[in-house]
DNA sequence: GATGTTTCAGAATGAATGTTCTACAACGAG
DNA sequence: CTCGTTGTAGAACATTCATTCTGAAACATC
């Protein structure tokens, strides 16, 4: 009963992603935008309100994807502690895959620090992420895997600022060797945390 | 033989650190500059050359100060291993005592990726708090105050990545648990490398 | 084929940005 | 005092930004 859109939800969301996390929020223009995703200014405006309500859908959905994967991973079958290890080394290898390319998330906390909105969402995702590793550690500890004087919940807070510590460095060239031994040094403690 | 300037260089300066590691690059105008510091137009200008070039000069100077005062702590008498802890106290002190605020490193990291001036500014400072931590390291290997199997250089980097996750961390609210627990485990890692 | 509705394409708008220009003020030297 | 120089104050400028507006285009229905 009208004119049919020009343009896909999904890959207008995806392109967005890509957009404002290699260039963060204020260095993605609005013209840019249309040019990259293949929707015109009005039906922006019309499905996302504006500017940075299309930010917030990205951001949404990049964490949403980013974290999901990872959740999956620590909650599938096998030993849950084997599966901590397996996010870490996933973590880092993708690091060292695209040396100062970057997690959306980590540009987002430093850049919104006084978007209430964005900062919610944020928060939210590395919560999820969080209780990812504390459910697979409190799982293995309950299989005997981990030492009992081991506290997951210490182990999983470690292991966050582990991965957006690596998140940042990630930025900042040559941090590759600096990387290389934080991931190896968190393995050893995770190692020494086992119950043999 | 002219008229005398009605600034001072170092409350200038002083002034754009903390505006710009309050708001960022972007999110600090040169109108609220100007109002802020207590110079004109002209003689920002004249003086930095542009906004950039008064950023540049911040950046530095906030890397000067924050990293000197490290690096006195790390070299200073008494056990080198010590101050390697104090100094890992401190910065976790420094977190805890202004939640949300924030070191204008992580910031820059983030913010200037393709800015190679400061880039190299940056890298600069990371590479010289790195160098503090393994050379007061290396020195309590050779005094014997660490296991003679300890790697010094994986410890120093593992602490710089530790420092800079607890620096993107500050910024994202209800991470005190993380950075605190982090902090711990990272104590209790020196605590087992020490020689007993 | 005409009508109604939705999308599209781009011009128009208004505010904010960084930077430059202009006129004036304050000093030291002659 | 007068002149040359340098700093100040703020107007002026060009550009860019996000956003809104305008008119034509593309479909479904009648």
């Amino acid at each position: 009963m009208a004119r049919p859109r020009n343009f896909e939800e999904a890959e207008v969301l995806e392109g967005a992603v890509k957009l404002f996390r290699e260039q963060g929020y204020d260095n993605t223009s609005v013209p840019q935008l249309i040019e990259k995703l293949g929707i015109c200014r009005q039906s922006l405006y019309k499905e996302y309100g504006d500017k940075r309500g299309l930010y917030l859908r990205a951001l949404e959905r990049w964490g949403q994807r980013e974290i999901d994967s990872k959740l999956i991973l620590l909650a599938s079958e096998g030993s849950p502690f084997e599966n901590v290890l397996t996010v870490v080394r996933g973590w880092a290898a993708y690091a060292s895959q695209c040396p100062g390319g970057g997690c959306m998330t980590v540009t987002a906390i430093v850049e919104t620090r006084d978007d209430k909105e964005a900062s919610a969402i944020v928060e939210k995702q590395v919560d999820r992420f969080e209780r990812g590793f504390l459910e697979a550690l409190g799982k293995a500890k309950e299989l005997g895997e981990i030492k009992p004087k081991i506290r997951p919940e210490r182990l999983a807070r470690t292991l966050i600022s582990a991965c957006y510590g690596i998140g940042v460095l990630n930025r900042l060239e040559g941090s590759a060797p600096r990387i290389r031994d934080t991931v190896s040094l968190l393995l050893e403690v995770l190692h020494n945390a086992r119950q043999s």
